[in-house]
DNA sequence: TTTCCGGCTGATT
DNA sequence: GAATCAGCCGGAA
């Protein structure tokens, strides 16, 4: 371990942490808080190593810009999780896989 | 070090 | 909001 900071990984489980329940948040805005504005497929593809190994970090309430569960691959099982989930904390999810982030995206402020 | 791949984003349409 | 194309970025092989 070298590093003095966490890594991009642990800062974005940080961030992924830190969403209240019932807001959503995508994946651009999480990159950006982590370090990296652009590296959003990496938030995506770091969240596949923490889902179903790891109930701390609500990954499911991290969705891509349109609102859509972009869950592909691996993960495709788990997006009815991940929709059962948002809906249970009252956001309302689409039977297409779809959420209207314009009310549930969380407020990003950037200090 | 180079190569590849991936739960994406922005600009257009 | 939805579909298509091209560009970015970090981690693993």
């Amino acid at each position: 371990m070298q590093n003095k900071e966490l890594s991009f990984k642990e800062k974005v489980i940080d961030v992924v942490k830190s969403i209240p329940r019932g807001k959503v948040l995508n994946y651009g805005s999480v990159a950006a808080i982590s370090g990296s504005p652009r590296a959003s497929r990496q938030v995506g593809s770091i969240l596949t190593g923490i889902s179903g190994e790891n109930r701390e970090v609500p990954w499911w309430r991290v969705v891509n810009k349109a609102g859509y569960l972009s869950i592909r691959g691996k993960l495709y099982d788990a997006k009815e999780l991940q929709m059962k989930l948002l809906i249970d904390e009252g956001v309302e999810v689409s039977k297409d896989y779809y959420i209207d982030m314009r009310k549930y995206k969380m407020n990003v402020n950037f200090s």
